[in-house]
DNA sequence: ATTAGTGACTAATACGCTTTAGGTTGGCCG
DNA sequence: CGGCCAACCTAAAGCGTATTAGTCACTAAT
C-alpha cells in the first residue's frame, strides 16, 4: 500500500554481486575489509556498490551482530523547563560532530521526569536500538548507572562527579567545586560578604556540589550570611526567589544565578526593584552565551565550552562501545568572564 | 569483547516460545493480535512475554518488513547559529509529545548546510533507518522536496507553503502572510510610517513570504519607507543593522524582528544610541518566548505555539507513514502579544 | 459415512547481512 | 607425480521477527 509512493528500490548486496559477477559473501568481505577476496575483485566490488548506490541496511546489519550503529540520548526535563536553553544544543551539536564522523545515530527523547527516562533506556535496551546512551544531568541519588550497569549498556555520564561505585561508565565532568571557589575568591577579593546563590534544580549532583562548595568556602572564611536556593532553572522562579532576597532588610550584595536566563532575569528583577547592578548588586551568571550580551549591563558569567563538552563526551562513549575501557575525564574549569555586572561591593 | 559488561541477556521470541509451550509463530500471532490462536493461549504468552520482560527487536521486526518505527529530524544550521533558539526545543518537546504516544524513535541530527541534509537523507533512506522525516526551514528552491519524492520517503514539510508540485508531501505551515498583514495593519494605525523588518535568513520560504507581504502592504498604502534587511538571525548581525538603521537622518519609529533573540538584542542596542523604546521607536518580535519578558520594556510579540506546531507535524508525519493521504494543514495564525515595546509613533 | 470446512497450532521461508565451513584452483615440495 | 598449502571464492547457516504454507483433530454438511 505504501509501494505507491516507494518508486525507487533499494538494492541490496545481492544486487551488488550479481552486478560485480561474484557471490554475495565475496561482496562482504570486499567491503568490509576482510581478506578472502584480490584486490582486483575489491576493486570491482566496490565500484559496483558505489555505481548502485548501496548502503548496508542498518538493520540487517545489526541482527547480524553488528551493533545498532546508533547511540541515545535522553532529556528528562518538563517540556516548559527547557525553554530558552543554550546548553543543550551547544551540547548536542557537539555530539553530533564526533558522531558524524563515524556515521552514528542520534536517538533522541524528552521525557517528563527520570523515571521515564529509565522506562526509555530498558525499552531501547530490550530493543536493541541503541550501543550506548549519554546521561545528563546526574542526580544525588541516581537510578540510572545501577539500570546501565545491570542492562551492561555502555553510557557516558555527563556533568557527573567521578563514581567509583560504577566501574562501568565512562564520566565527563567540570570541576564545579573549583569553578565555585574561584567565584567566591573573586567576589569575596571585592569585598562581597552577602551573598546568595540562585541555584538550579536540587537533587542535581552539580547543584548540589555547588552549594557544598559554597557553604564550606563561605564557612572558610567565616561568611554567616551566604546562601544557596534553589530553583526550576526558570526566568519565573529567578525573579521571584531575587525580589524576596532583595527585599530584606540587609540585601546580599552579590547574586551568583545558576544559568544566564535566570541571570538575565534576575537583573531585570533588581532593576525594576530599583537596584542598579553593579553598584548596588554585583550578578554573576553560570553559564556564558549571547544572552549575556544583549542585557545592559552585560553580564560577568562563567564560561566553558558546551561544545567540546559535546564532543568529549561523545568520543567518551564510542571509546567505550568501542570495546574500550570506562574513564573519568575531566573537562577544563569554567573561567569567569568578568563583563560589567560584577563590582565592588556597596559599603553598608 | 564486549560481552564481558553483558551480563543480561535479551530475551528472544523463541524463550516466550519454550516458557509458554508453543511454537514461535503462535507466539508472534498471540502477541500480534493475528487469529490462529485461542484466547487461552494468548494470554499464557502474553504473560510469559511480561514475565521475560521481552520486547521485539526492532532490527528483526524491521528486516522483515515492518518499517524502522523511526522518524528522522535534520536542523541544518551552522553550529554557531543554534545558539539561543527556542523555537527549536519546543518544536521537538511537542513531535516527541506525539511519538513516544507511538512508540516511535527520533533519529536527531545537526549539520551545516542543506546538502549535508540530502546527504542524510539519501543515507537514512539507503540504510532503511527511518520511516519519514519531518523538514524544517523550507526554502525557495529548496531540493529537498525533490529528494524526498525520489525517494520516496514520507515528509512532512514544516513552516513551508502549500505546495502543489509536491503531492506526495505533507504541509504544517503557519500564515505568515496573514501574521505580517496584521502587524502592518497596526503598527499603521499607531502612526507608523517608516518600518524596517530585521529579517532572519535569506533563502528560507518564510522570510521572503514575509518579506512580499510586508512590501505589498506598504505599497497598498503608499508607504515609501518601509524595508526588510535578511540576517542570519544571529543578535550580532540584528545589533548591526539596527545601528545601522537607526543611525540615519530620518530613523524608523517601528522595527519588526524575526525572533526573539534578535529583538532583544535591538533593544539594547536601541538603547546604547539614546533610543527609548517605544517611545522613540517601537519594537516588535516575531517570535514569543521568556525572553520577551526578560527585557525592559516587556516586548510585544508575535505568538504562536510551537509545541503544539511539532504536534502537528508529528501527526501529520505519522498518519502519512501509515499511509495515509498526504495533506496540507494550517495552524492558527501567530497572534500579537502587545507589550510594553510597542506604542504610537513619535511625531516627525 | 465420506468429505469439506474450520479452528488451533507448527514447520518452513523470507528479510539482508556477517560469518563459518567448504570447495576449487594452481604452485611448490618431496 | 602425488600431496599439501595458500589464495580465492562460493554455499550455507544464523541473527529474531513476520508470514505463508502446511498439519491435525474435530465438526458440519452432504
Amino acid at each position: 500500500m505504501s509501494d505507491k509512493r516507494s518508486p525507487a528500490r533499494r538494492p541490496t548486496m545481492k544486487d551488488v554481486a550479481r552486478h560485480a559477477g561474484v557471490s554475495q559473501s565475496a561482496v562482504s568481505f570486499a567491503l568490509n575489509g576482510r581478506p578472502g577476496v584480490s584486490e582486483e575483485t575489491r576493486d570491482r566490488v566496490r565500484r559496483a556498490a558505489e555505481q548502485l548506490g548501496w548502503r548496508p541496511s542498518a538493520a540487517a546489519r545489526q541482527l547480524s551482530g553488528e551493533g545498532a550503529a546508533t547511540v541515545g540520548f535522553v532529556l528528562a526535563r518538563p517540556a516548559d523547563t527547557l525553554g530558552v536553553d543554550s546548553f543543550f544544543l551547544q551540547l548536542v551539536s557537539g555530539i553530533q560532530e564526533v558522531l558524524a564522523e563515524r556515521h552514528l545515530g542520534l536517538l533522541f527523547q524528552v521525557v517528563e521526569d527520570v523515571d521515564d527516562e529509565c522506562a526509555v533506556y530498558r525499552r531501547w535496551w530490550a530493543e536493541h536500538r541503541v550501543d550506548g546512551v549519554l546521561v545528563v544531568d546526574p542526580r544525588t541519588d541516581d537510578p540510572r548507572p545501577d539500570l546501565l550497569d545491570e542492562l551492561g549498556l555502555p553510557a557516558v555520564v555527563i556533568g557527573g562527579a567521578p563514581d567509583e561505585r560504577h566501574p562501568g561508565l565512562s564520566t565527563v565532568w567540570a570541576d564545579d567545586a573549583g569553578a565555585m571557589a574561584s567565584v567566591v575568591d573573586e567576589l569575596y577579593a571585592l569585598g562581597h560578604r552577602r551573598i546568595v546563590h540562585i541555584a538550579g534544580l536540587p537533587g542535581l549532583a552539580h547543584t548540589e556540589r555547588r552549594i557544598r562548595t559554597l557553604r564550606a568556602e563561605a564557612g572558610r572564611r567565616g561568611l554567616a550570611e551566604v546562601e544557596s536556593v534553589t530553583t526550576n532553572y526558570s526566568d519565573a522562579e529567578s525573579a521571584a526567589v531575587t525580589r524576596r532576597v532583595l527585599g530584606r532588610s540587609a540585601p546580599p550584595t552579590a547574586l551568583i544565578y545558576d544559568n544566564d536566563v535566570m541571570a538575565v532575569a534576575g537583573v531585570a528583577t533588581a532593576a525594576e526593584l530599583g537596584f542598579s547592578v553593579p553598584a548596588d548588586v554585583s550578578v554573576l551568571a553560570w553559564e556564558d552565551s549571547a544572552l549575556c550580551r544583549m542585557v545592559k549591563p552585560w553580564l560577568s558569567a562563567l564560561s566553558r565550552d558546551s561544545v567540546e563538552f559535546g564532543r568529549t563526551a561523545a568520543r567518551e562513549l564510542t571509546a567505550l562501545v568501542d570495546g574500550g575501557p570506562a574513564r573519568t575525564v575531566r573537562v577544563p574549569v569554567p573561567r569567569v568572564i568578568v563583563r560589567d555586572s560584577t563590582g565592588v561591593a556597596r559599603r553598608g
